[in-house]
DNA sequence: CCATAGATCGGCT
DNA sequence: GCCGATCTATGGC
């Protein structure tokens, strides 16, 4: 159901094409107890430097320095006080790019799940980028962790279905908000939103 | 289901 | 000072 770990190339392409691409595989967080945590990715959004939604909009800064870094490593950073949002770093062109991860369907170690965010319903564990890394316990500490070779986080090719995939605007931000460069499973629950955010243009299909 | 208020603090204007 | 790539609780339909 993982499949094998997704090579630096995969992330080392423009982040518009990797963060469609990324919908339907396997988001992976082992941890420190050697609990596997395992997630299907069902919602994304790009960010990028010529894109003023992006922390990268205004040049590098210690908060931002890993999304200037090389592709296939996380970015993670804190916001309103008291959230992580947690993205894949892709390829530097057109500029420091890359994915947020907004949303997954649990796979494994729901049990530990569960007990990160206090007992919520499944529907919710990681429906939203808040939640997600609260669920999968991954903090500013994970910042700039290698998702090639070993590590504690990485994403798995996935198997089984292709999910249709549709694109929307993305969500939570003011500038630069009519970009259409969030990608939604649209059938699946576990995506974050307002339902009708889960409708939107259908993406070409993409082998898989 | 939808709308709104409040929490809470690091980063940058 | 201001404001977030957010979440939760609450109140209304």
């Amino acid at each position: 159901v993982i499949g094998r770990r997704l090579p630096r190339s995969f992330y080392g392409r423009p982040v518009l094409d990797v963060a469609p691409d990324l919908v339907g595989r396997v988001l992976v967080r082992d941890l420190p107890d050697g609990i596997r945590l395992a997630v299907r990715v069902v919602e994304t959004e790009a960010y990028r430097q010529d894109d003023a939604a992006s922390h990268s909009y205004r040049g590098r800064t210690a908060r931002n320095a890993t999304m200037f870094g090389p592709p296939g490593h996380l970015y993670v950073y804190f916001t309103y006080g008291m959230h992580h949002c947690m993205n894949v770093v892709t390829s530097g062109d057109p500029g420091a790019s890359a994915v947020l991860i907004r949303a997954g369907e649990p796979l494994l170690g729901l049990e530990a799940m569960r007990r990160h965010r206090s007992g919520r319903p499944i529907r919710d564990l990681c429906r939203g980028p808040g939640r997600l890394c609260q669920a999968l316990a991954v903090d500013r500490d994970l910042d700039g962790a290698d998702l090639v070779g070993v590590g504690p986080v990485w994403v798995g090719a996935g198997r089984g279905i292709p999910p249709s995939v549709v694109v929307t605007r993305r969500i939570g931000i003011r500038r630069d908000a009519d970009r259409p460069w969030r990608f939604v499973e649209s059938s699946s629950p576990f995506a974050s939103g307002p339902a009708g955010a889960r409708a939107g243009s259908p993406t070409r299909p993409s082998r898989r």
